[in-house]
DNA sequence: CTATAAGCGAGACGGTACGTCTGGTCTTGTG
DNA sequence: CACAAGACCAGACGTACCGTCTCGCTTATAG
């Protein structure tokens, strides 16, 4: 995940990331961000704790990386995708228990730390935009792209993450209408 | 803040609360929710770890008092105010830069621990809800009273706390033009 | 014990001093010296604090107070009595549990703080001594007095407290023995 | 001194054992058993807290240790030694001022805890008696072998633990003196 | 076929902070 | 005044992890 693996010595042993970043998504749900251990990490995959910071020089990187690991396939829709199904994989990326408590941790710490604001950003954060833009081009809305994006992934954040409610049709749609008020069966005008 | 404050027995300090919230406030901005430390709370307020403890049992606790000590004012708006006003408290609210580290840190770990969950959503997430809602009520908009709630929570913790932006008028405005389409000077259509 | 008890003010309570003290001597026996807490021995007494500190200024005093209390009428034995019947008075005043504790305690740390010393030499070590003084005089034996006092003293310390046994008829009749080769059922040759 | 010292991981530091016990020893004589703390022996030898654990479980194992540690060499004197030798390796290792209070210490402990006793009396005890026994196999005396025990290591312990006093010359040749009527310049008829 | 290089588990190491407990002091009330 | 109650500062307790390090061993490629 992380070094451009040399050709000389031992290589590293295979399904080891995937034993790791399961142990961290596991134990994320179990004991949240701060309670998240390096140690625990290791014990509970099997691993011992240098091959874990062998891997990863941070927790922040490991947890970023173990969010993503999940997310990675419903951030790479079809090109053509309705706005539906793109605004629902987003949902259902972030619906995870184990996305959520790692969503949440990780924009908690990069607020504070901006080694992980940056490497929430560019693996995190510019996904979603992107397909929030995506979702936005196939929408007739009047409002500013900039705040599209905060009014949409707001309102997702809010829904799924901080009240912890399911991302249900109703939803998806009530959303798509509020922002584009000549949608069919839209709440608009 | 804790106590009922019986009567027998030496009474506690007086200004000793005030100091410890202080530096609690301080060291969120510093280090964040994580770097946070009892110890580090009680050398900076000039106090025994022993006092911090016998007035907070858990460093949740801690932070979100340390938050709402200051937030309240800022939430108590006048009652007929107009929703400009309200969305500006809000926004004004989440922008300290204390409230930011802590906000995210309560929601985060809300999302795992169910005692930080009742205290921060009765002391933190309640009254900003309150204020969404006396927002909502003077616009005139077609959304759903509890969709509204996402999108204009949403945007605004988008914006200011996932972003790290600070809400200006513009922003202000632009939410509220979004969601109310015939409103003066809105985007809306 | 301690203070000369004044007469103005409320008095002391009455049976406090011999609560504090039979605390002190229970909680020798369960825990030991070092394990001996001021803080369990006011609960213990059902008694405040600051009671105990008000009328003992150290553990140590307060151990010393608490051993003696009992002691005392061991050691004072009729003047004309028989050297079997001294011997048995020591051997019986250490092997009493608590006094087994303090003792050890005592000597343990009177090496090494000189205000425990002075307390314990004129408290607990004179009061032995004597007892084995008047033993000697009793007894026909060639060795040196102070030497005598050594191996008369150090015998029984190492019997009773070292090795922890009973110091029963056999042993104090053998060391009588031991010391006056000419004794009647004696030992020696 | 205590783990069976496997073959895998990283192995422990050489000399740290013998900076911890010097620690002790040290502390031992400036502030005794109870004043002695593991906070305090890390800080003096230099050496993390979780280094003192992970080696010793309790502060009396380390203690014992400590003196062992003084006493081995004594222990392993030459197996034709005089009478004399025997006795006077005996009284110079515990004259010591570490010696002397780390022994009272442990002593002390040993009355109270079960643990402590049985650690002290295989490691310390044990051993003294078997010197002490080879002492008393190139001395002609008619005391009883348990007795003899107690009056040679109780005189040595009395003059030079609870007394204080130099075992000099004078003190070696008188005991054994005492204990051996025939014996060539003893104090016997 | 031997170097060389890296991966790996194990665990020691110097640290920091934990949350608890006790010490000894002090400051209130009540008796 | 004595006393109980309890707050207070100070600091040790024993534990858990931190991130680094040193081992012995394994597994690969490169010469």
């Amino acid at each position: 995940m992380t070094a451009p693996t040399s050709r000389r010595g031992r290589p590293r042993g295979a399904g080891t990331d995937q034993a790791i970043l399961d142990a961290v998504r596991a134990l994320l749900v179990e004991h949240g961000y701060s309670g998240l251990t390096i140690e625990g990490v290791a014990a509970r995959s099997g691993v011992a704790k240098s091959t874990v910071y062998r891997r990863w020089t941070t927790k922040a990187d490991l947890v970023v990386d173990a969010v993503v690991d999940t997310l990675t396939p419903l951030f790479a829709a079809p090109p053509d995708s309705a706005p539906e199904d793109l605004l629902r994989a987003l949902v259902t990326a972030l619906s995870q228990p184990a996305s959520r408590a790692a969503f949440l941790a990780v924009i908690s710490e990069a607020a504070v730390d901006p080694m992980v604001h940056e490497r929430a950003a560019t693996r995190l954060i510019e996904p979603s935009r992107r397909l929030v833009e995506r979702c936005s081009a196939g929408v007739d809305t009047a409002i500013d792209g900039d705040l599209l994006f905060d009014v949409i992934a707001g309102a997702v954040i809010h829904h799924v993450l901080v009240r912890g409610l399911a991302g249900d049709e109703a939803f998806i749609a009530g959303l798509l209408g509020a922002v584009s008020p000549h949608r069919v069966g839209a709440a608009g005008s």
